[in-house]
Order: structure tokens, then C-alpha cells, then sequence
DNA sequence: TATGAATGAGAATTCATTCAT
DNA sequence: AATGAATGAATTCTCATTCAT
């Protein structure tokens, strides 16, 4: 199911080096030009390969993307099936999840930003675009369902939630780490972006059910916050 | 002054007219396409005008996503500098900040979308894409520092959590509200997105200042939170 | 035979000076942009007019230039066909000619330019640029013929000899007077470009006929260059 | 050095063949239609090519052009900096490079006419034209310089000369080469038309000082100038 | 097998000309 | 008479893909 692309060359050693360096160049590619605008031949002479060559590896230069995206798709699903090792507290397990997601956001947004793109304008990008999208989101909303269990953030659609952690973290993966992004002068490292993310996701994700329009600046006191009240008691 | 671009026509009714068509027309194809994909031609055909006549109101197809990308800067400069009209409370500004960015968002994600597509091959846009997040960056980080002058999510950069809630808010507009979104068979009504979002804010910025790395106040026991014994380990 | 073209406003003195206004941006646009690249619109606007109006008064963008050529041919032919008023020194006559041609190509070489241009690729413009060539090439060769009585030039065609000296007189109004000609930063007034203009002509016509061959370094007096003595020699 | 424009292509002997046969079709369709007539897909299909391959060797039309300018004005150059094997004798010099410039025009009217039109709209063409003149006009003028030295033509700018000069010898290869030119049913032959314009110049630039105009104030009585005078008695 | 020249289907763009107002 | 919006044919240029060598 992964591995819909099965092409020629993938036995010999050599051909499997070239196809690896190949699918290197067009991450690059991707992220200095995006797809439409990323060439071929551009991306087979930085392999000192000739344009031609490249159809021996791919039949389309779509068929690239949907590997990539294949790849990434999998990198996604391994972490999300990946048994969460802290015994039982649905925080931790956020928190390990996100930082697992945002590492991978943060390394394949040139191949998110590519799907993306062309997931508007071509059926095929858009249903297996989609399928990426539903992966994380598949992975985020189990967690915040194990959350609600204990109470928190109670009445909230638990997949509407998942989709918006998911929207952040990925297009932040773009904006904090791109060249073009919103800090062009700043060099943000995964210790003060993990940091950023998990503190927001979590207080968002922890904080109670009537929160929205009661709090009151008189209300400084965290420890009244009735949400947490009640996810201590139900842990406790 | 927000209006750079002073086209030919702005005189006639007639002219008039069919500029502002050509702009919707413009986003409805933006919405289907993508920048690259979308056609002048096509463009025009549904405003039913020949292709030509695209040229009498912009010089390129560039120029026209820069006057809908203006148009949407311009849109969110007068919500960033709309006095806030509650007596005081930063947790109400930030939630009619927060219902103002998402309908901006909500409906102008196909420029958005087109003009970060375009940021990424193209220098001028990259400019002007950039100009527009730091317009909601602005708007929002205002919010959050007088936030933290309360007391609230106290340690952390407020641009980098501004940057981080104008992401999730921009990329949910897109996945929430397109066709090829996170959810096709689902209507999400303002109502509901703008609650989803607005609580998992509002909390998210609430929390205490030292909530993921340290104990709140209230909580006492630190040593019970399994997640913040790790993150107190990890830095010691 | 010279208007060949006659449109529907000549009448009313306002038409006509409207035409005549556009004939005059015409030429201007012409100069600065030669004939391909010059657009009605641009004309139009230049007098004030919509690019509609054009055709109100020429049926066509050649037809405008075609009238411009056929003037153009009309001041060369009533030069041509003036009476020369000096009594019958053909170097006089000469000297006359080409003052006045020099003139002519001074003021048209916008005119004279588009024209060559458009016969390289137009039937019609070939023919008609071609008699314009004529006309100066018979008025020239008319001198000649008149000095090659006298025993002036002897030998040679006079048809060649018109045709490469209006090709001389006709380029250099473009090369000193143009802009984009040989001499940018410097204004050669009439007085000198006729002065040398014709000298080089007067001696150029006036040599004797074994010339080519002859001259020696040892031949310093002009008055006792052999190629004129042979000239004479051979006339006697 | 002259070579300023490196294409990507050069290496392989194919792609050379195919260079050098677009630059042959170019000039060809040049003569007959003109730059701006002159389609690709045209030259393209001369050749038996496709239009697209056209971008292979060159990223523009107007690269083109400026490649067979260059080329042009490397004859000219070479031409000009060729020594002068006449021991000595400055008409001889000056026939020989007169012989020279004719072929050299005579061959490349085409590419000549077509950069003198772009020049007029273009502001890099205009630049490079400028200096392929300059070329010729250098060349001509040193040879005027030295004929000065020997007392002939004195007075006269040298430039201004060597610059009525190159253009009669330009535009007179057109006019007695092209199609189009000035005798359409007739071949000139080289040897006729060195003759004409060897002797013509020659001639022309051999006059002594006050020939012209018998311009010199002292110089009341027409008959004292020996040229004259042998003129009049001539007739008389 | 690799190369890189060639293909060819499109897309943007231009502008003389038309025509409804 | 005039306007200026609209037309639409024509042309340049792009680049994924093919194929002869």
C-alpha cells in the first residue's frame, strides 16, 4: 500500500544511489522553487545527470512527488503508530507526539508545501494529499481523544482540533525554518520552537470547558482553573 | 498609500465594472487552481471577455495577484488597527483579534495560498508575502504582549507565538473552508470553527508562565507531572 | 497619381487639423520607435484622441504611412523638378541639389526609415519605397548625367553613382540627426553637415576617370594628379 | 573578448551544426522580412527544427541578433586591425579597406538592417549598434587621418567623413544587393560596384581644402580654383 | 545504458481594429 | 463625431517528455 511505485530501477546498488540523490535534489528544488516551478533538468544536472536519464527512475515528474510524498506519509504513520512509551499520561504522550510531528514537519515542508500545491489542482495530489493531512490528523486526535477521556478540553470536536495542531505545526514547520519564511534573520533551533509549540498546544489543549468566555483578568490564579481541577482529580 | 497599484482604469462605471469581476473571478480561480494553474484565459472566459482584455487592467497575471494580495493586506491592517472596543480585557481583545483574523482568513485563503506559493519562486512576492504575515504577526503579537503584561504565558517570545497562531489560523482557513480540505464532507460554520479555535487560543496563551517547564503556582506537586520532570532533567 | 489616398475627412478644418496633428506624432513616434513599434494608441493619445478616432482618418496603420511616404516622395519630386537656377554650371547645380536633399533627408529620415523597414516585408511598401529611391536616384543621376557631359566622372554609371550618393545623403540625415545615430553628444548644424557633405560629392564626382588605380605617394599636388590628367586625355 | 555571448551550446558537434545552421536560416529570413517579421518557428522550420528547439541555442530572439551582430562586428574589427600591407601609400590604404568594408557590408546587410531598426526601439541594441559603427567608423577615419597628413581633404572633420563614408558603403550594400534595393532587375557585381565606390570615394576625399563652396573670403572669383578652372575650360 | 538534442502542446502577451454607447 | 472597452489572431517562450545515437 505504501510502496505503489515499484519502478524499474531499485535493485542495483547504483541505480538506488542515483534514485536517493535524485529524490535529494528535488527536495531542494522544491524548496527554493516549489513543484511547478522546479525543473527537471535542473534537478538531474545537479546529479550530473542528463534530463533524459531521469525517466529511467520516474515515469513523471509527478511520479517523484507522489514518492516523496509517499515517503513522508510513511515518516508520519511510524511515528504515529508508534507505541507511546510513557506509561499512561495523556499530556506526556502530547508532548512526545509533538515534538516527534514537528521535527518531521520541520525537515519535510518542501515536500508538504510541493503536495499541497498541487493537491489544488490535480485529483490524484489531492486524494493522496489528503491521506497525508488524515495521518496526522489521525495521530494528533488520538491523543487529544485520550485528553477528553480525562477531561480535558471537554465538548470540542476532537478531530477539529487535531486538524488545527496539525495546520500549526506544519505550516510553522515552513514559516520558522524556510529562508522565505517569517523570521529570515533568525535562526529558530528545535529547542525554542519545541519549546513555543508544546507550551501553547498544551495549555490550549488542557484548559476546561467554559473557558472561552468567562475568564476575567481577576482570574490570574491557574490553580482555580477548573479544568484542571478536574483533570488532577480524574488522574489522581 | 496602502494602494500601490494605481491602474489604467479606474474611471468609467464600465471599466470599473469588469476589473472588479475579473477580481472575483480571479479568486474563484485561485480557489480551483492554484496561481500557476489558474488561466488568463479562463479567467476572462468566465467573466465572459476575450483574453485580451485581461490587459487593459493589469500588465500581467502577476500584477493581479499583487492588487488581490494588497487588497488582502489591506483588509488585515484595518483590523490590526481597529481600536478594540473592550474596556481593557486582553483576553476579549484577543478573542475579537482572534474572530476577526478567522474571517479574514477564511475568506482570502486563495490569495493567501497563491501568494505563499508564489513567495517561494518569486522575489517580488516573497517581499510582499512577507509584508502581509508580518501584518497579522503584528496584530496578533500586540494581543500577546499585553497578555503577558498580565501574566500571561509569561518566558515566551510573543512573535514566535504570534507567528505560530496566525499559521494555524491562515493554513485552518484553507483546510476547513476548501474543497480538497481536511474534511469535504463537512460544513464547518463560523460558529463552530471560531469556538474550536478561539478556546484552544485562549488557552494556549493562558497558561501560566511556566506551565511546560515548571510548576504553576497551584500546583504543588511538580514531581507528580511526568512531563515536566523530563523537561526539568533534559535542561539540568 | 500623389494622392492616392483620400478619406472621408479632408474637409472641415478640424478634421484637418486633426490629421495633420497626427501625422505630426506619427513621424515623432516613428523617430523614437520606428514603425513596428509605434502604436496607434500611443499617436492617438499624443494628440489627445481615443485610439478609436484613428480611423476616422486612415483606414489603417500602413495607410498613415503610406500618406507620410507619398509627402515624402512629393518634396523630393518638386525638388527634383525645380529649376535649377544657376546658369548651367553643373557643379553648381550640384552643389545645389544636394543642399536641398541633404534638407529633405534631415527632416523625413523618420519616414524614410519606416519605410525601408516595412519593404523589406511588405509587397506594397517595397513598391512604394522604391519609387520614393527612384525619385532621388533620378534627380541625382540627372546632375551627374549633366557633369558626365562636361567630362566629369567618366566611365562610370550614373545610376550607380545617384544611388550610392543619395544612400550617403539619405543614411547620414539619419546618422547625425537621430539620437541613436553616430554623434550623440553633438549637434552637427546644417552648415557643416553640407559642407562636408559636399565636398566629399563635388570632389568625389569630379575626379577624373582612371583614378582607382593610379594614385601614388609620390602624387601629392592635386593639380598634378595624373588620374585628371589622364581624364582629360582621354575626353580630348 | 569579442565573443561576449557564451552560449550553453558549443560543445557537441551536432548541436554546433544546428547553431550555425539557425544562424544562416536567421540571416536568410532577416533579408526577406526583417527582424521584427522574422518569426522563429520559420527559421525553425528552415532548418527542419521544431520552434522550441530554438531555445536551446539561444534564450531570445533578440539573443540571436546580438550573437550575429557580435559576429559582424568581430569582421569589421578584424578588418580594421588588419595591417595595411601597402607600403605606405594612404590611397592605396584606403582602397584596400574600402574594398574590404564592401564585402564585409555587401554580406551582411541583413543582420546590419536588422540592428539598425532594433536599435531605434532598444535600448541594448541601440548600445551595440553604436559600436559596430563606431567600428567601421574607426577604421575608415584612420585611414582619413592619414591621407590628411598628406594635405588631402583638408579642413574636414575626419569623423564626420569617415561616417558619410561608412554609411554610403553600408546602405549601399543593401541597395545594390537586397531584393528590395535600388536595382531589383540587375546584378552588380563586386568588381562594379568597388569600381564605382573606390572611385567615388577616392575622389571625394583626395579634393583639395577650399573646393566646396569657393567658400574662402579671399576667394571672391569662382575661376581662380584650378579644379574649377578646369572645369570651365573644359567646357568652354 | 546514458546522453542531450529535439519535440510540441500550451500559456502569456501584444495591439491593430471594431463597435456599442 | 468621439470614446475607450473589447476583440482575437498572432507570436514568443517554456519545459516535460521522447528518441536517435
Amino acid at each position: 500500500m505504501d510502496e505503489l511505485i515499484e519502478p524499474a530501477t531499485r535493485r542495483t546498488p547504483k541505480g538506488n544511489t542515483t534514485r536517493e540523490a535524485i529524490k535529494l535534489a528535488a527536495k531542494r528544488a522544491l524548496a527554493v522553487d516549489g513543484f511547478s516551478n522546479a525543473k527537471i533538468a535542473d534537478i538531474m544536472a545537479s546529479v550530473n545527470r542528463s534530463p533524459g536519464a531521469f525517466y529511467k527512475y520516474y515515469p513523471s515528474k509527478e511520479a517523484l512527488l507522489h514518492e516523496l510524498l509517499d515517503e513522508f506519509r510513511t515518516r508520519l504513520k511510524a511515528e504515529v503508530n508508534r507505541p507511546l512509551n510513557t506509561r499512561g499520561d495523556p499530556l506526556e504522550h502530547l508532548k512526545e507526539r509533538l515534538g516527534a510531528f514537528w521535527k518531521i514537519y520541520r525537515d519535510d515542508w518542501p515536500v508538504a508545501t510541493a503536495a499541497f500545491q498541487m493537491s489544488m489542482a490535480d485529483r490524484e495530489f489531492a486524494r493522496a494529499w489528503h491521506g497525508v493531512r488524515q495521518q496526522g490528523i489521525r495521530g494528533m486526535s488520538s491523543v487529544i481523544k485520550l485528553l477528553q477521556k480525562e477531561g480535558y478540553c471537554a465538548g470540542l470536536d476532537s478531530e477539529l482540533i487535531a486538524s488545527a495542531l496539525c495546520s500549526m505545526l506544519e505550516y510553522t514547520g515552513y514559516n520558522w525554518t524556510a529562508r522565505a519564511g517569517d523570521f529570515p534573520d533568525r535562526l529558530i533551533d528545535d529547542g525554542a520552537a519545541i519549546e513555543v509549540l508544546t507550551r501553547l498546544v498544551l495549555n490550549g489543549v488542557r484548559g476546561g470547558a467554559a473557558e472561552t468566555t468567562a475568564a476575567s483578568p481577576a482570574d490570574k490564579e491557574p490553580g482555580r482553573d477548573p479544568a484542571r481541577r478536574r483533570a488532577k482529580s480524574e488522574r489522581g
